[in-house]
DNA sequence: CCCGATTGCGCAATCGCATGCGTCACGGCA
DNA sequence: TGCCGTGACGCATGCGATTGCGCAATCGGG
């Protein structure tokens, strides 16, 4: 390894001096400078972050904790928050959360042991003790796409995407579109957004008087196929179907594809979440989009705002989605 | 922040010994042993991996240079890599080479300062001096999904998909099913795979006594919508397009609904590079699928041989992907 | 010609941990 | 009682960088 005494020595100056140029932080004869910058180069010198991270305390690192990045909702924001992090001149630092409070208390502790200078994190169904562990080191954080209130250790700034009323407008239009039996799969139960969503939905049939149908949710995450399955079995089986998110929806179709249904026809759907190609799907898919791409880079912004600026209040940022409307629901007669 | 001399004050030992508790690095009182934990339980202590690197000379950091991580098919990888590399006690530090050498330079020169045990990178079309630099440090790595050779710093370990054979035989099945003209959208320019696969293509057309065709290639990244039209607009225009990859893919289906061409009735359509959904576009995909998670666990795997071994020779393994026939190629007449 | 100000650098002390040597106490054996 | 082996732990150094101080040389004004 070529450390700064090796370059200092090259350039025949001292680590001080090499140090000083490398960080621009103070005057340095220009000759002096030139010979600094040609013995790096010929030495192929890397100024070390680890050594560098101890003496300063900040590593130049910003740990990610999310979940199931194969996600395509989960992959662009993922891309956008990598983006904008390295535009800043920071690295990140990945860990998974598979959605599971025990692998999502031991990739926070991961993550902090390596002190990043700061957090982004997609809390799971019960994230407590991460933010708990969080909490007390006190290192800048912002919950990412689920905002959720921690009595204890809360409040932390989240940036995430409005679901409730959202929802409840995707039911007025498939209600517009004479509808009356609809049914919801939902995520994964616990999740805020999963838990909003729901809400929504029973929002938005009270809004027709359709309350009676608030047991037309069922959890679809594990095993989207059997959710589904026993939806079509119920007695007034739905004539819509509203998938909870992305990963749903493709469950869904493959199990509809399977049992062999027409889409509009037989069964209308819409999904909370869209892709880029979900026009290309057949039928086009009548969808929710969220803000994915600002989603990532405001969680980004906010997190460097609050790395400046500590003593900032708690922000609590939602973005509005927006309903495409393609040809997945049918109009009945 | 509550270091290990804290720790050992409140445990009344020395900082010797909750080092060598923490590590399990020499025998210790049984009671000795209960206290140091308790410490460090009561004072919410956890090692810094930056002091210990630093000492050590391991980060327990791999890192993964790769482009486009909102390209559902790197995801995938990421995802397995992720999975592997956490599994063996490790953190992934991501980067993103945008395909661009430029990109490529810096992002692997970021993640060399940060002195990874090991890396991980898809090189880009012309990852000459980002390999020099990896090889001038000396880090295990292995070059995942495109396998280069670099005369000057190689060879290097490298796991990849064989695009030869496979896309011959993809052309094998297009030209059973009756077409005599065939197209090619590929991928970027100078990226290992996208050649490979216009080898492949013409090495398919060869066999049919095709090989006048050899120039319905048209390179498609950055605006495949262009080359869509310049292939179509040809005097004989192929009754027949191969999409070179997953993106190409996506941006040749819109494009083509745009047109309001019907596939396959007015063309037919084939891709290189699977997704989990491709039975739910309209029509079904015909498509390779790659073995995206096994290039990623592979990779990690090879990476950790090596760097447990570095006097191992490189290595360079080839991956057989699979054709999956289903609609999008209709026989002719 | 003298002296304070300014400019350009170097010394040496950390940062938090791991680890090669030592030290101390205790017990067994002659 | 004396000696040595052994078990349990502590001292002090160093990983590679940053940075508060301090020193020497040069310059300019009176």
């Amino acid at each position: 390894m070529v450390t700064m005494s090796d370059v200092a020595r090259v350039a025949g100056v001292s680590a001080t001096t090499v140090s000083h140029v490398i960080n621009k932080t103070r005057r340095i004869e220009p000759e002096t400078e030139r010979a600094v910058l040609e013995a790096i180069e010929t030495t192929g010198y890397l100024n070390d972050r680890v050594a560098r991270s101890l003496r300063t305390g900040k590593t130049m690192t910003i740990g990610l904790a999310i979940s199931a990045i194969s996600n395509p909702y989960f992959a662009d924001v993922v891309h956008a928050i990598e983006r904008m992090v390295s535009a800043n001149g920071h690295s990140l630092l990945l860990a998974d959360t598979h959605d599971d409070p025990d692998h999502e208390l031991r990739a926070v502790t991961d993550l902090l042991a390596h002190r990043p200078d700061g957090l982004l994190i997609a809390p799971s169904p019960d994230p407590h003790r991460a933010l708990h562990r969080i909490a007390a080191r006190g290192i800048p954080t912002v919950l990412i796409d689920r905002i959720v209130d921690d009595p204890e250790d809360g409040p932390f700034d989240a940036v995430g995407v409005e679901n409730t009323e959202p929802m409840a407008e995707l039911i007025d239009h498939i209600v517009e579109r004479g509808h009356r039996r609809i049914g919801l799969i939902a995520g994964k139960q616990g999740l805020q957004t999963a838990e909003e969503r729901i809400a929504g939905f029973r929002l938005g049939l009270e809004r027709h008087g359709l309350s009676d149908q608030h047991d037309a949710v069922v959890y679809g995450d594990d095993d989207t196929g059997r959710a589904l399955d026993e939806l079509l079995a119920r007695d007034a089986a739905p004539t819509a179907i509203v998938m909870g998110n992305n990963q749903i929806t493709i469950d869904a179709m493959r199990r509809l594809a399977e049992r062999e249904l027409r889409i509009p026809d037989d069964l209308s759907i819409a999904c909370f979440d869209d892709f880029p190609w979900a026009d290309l799907f057949h039928p086009r898919l009548t969808a929710i989009r969220q803000p994915v791409d600002t989603l990532g880079t405001k969680g980004v912004t906010m997190l460097f705002e609050r790395m400046a600026t500590p003593e900032l209040a708690a922000r609590q940022v939602r973005l509005e989605p927006q309903l495409i409307v393609r040809d997945s629901v049918r109009p009945l007669a």
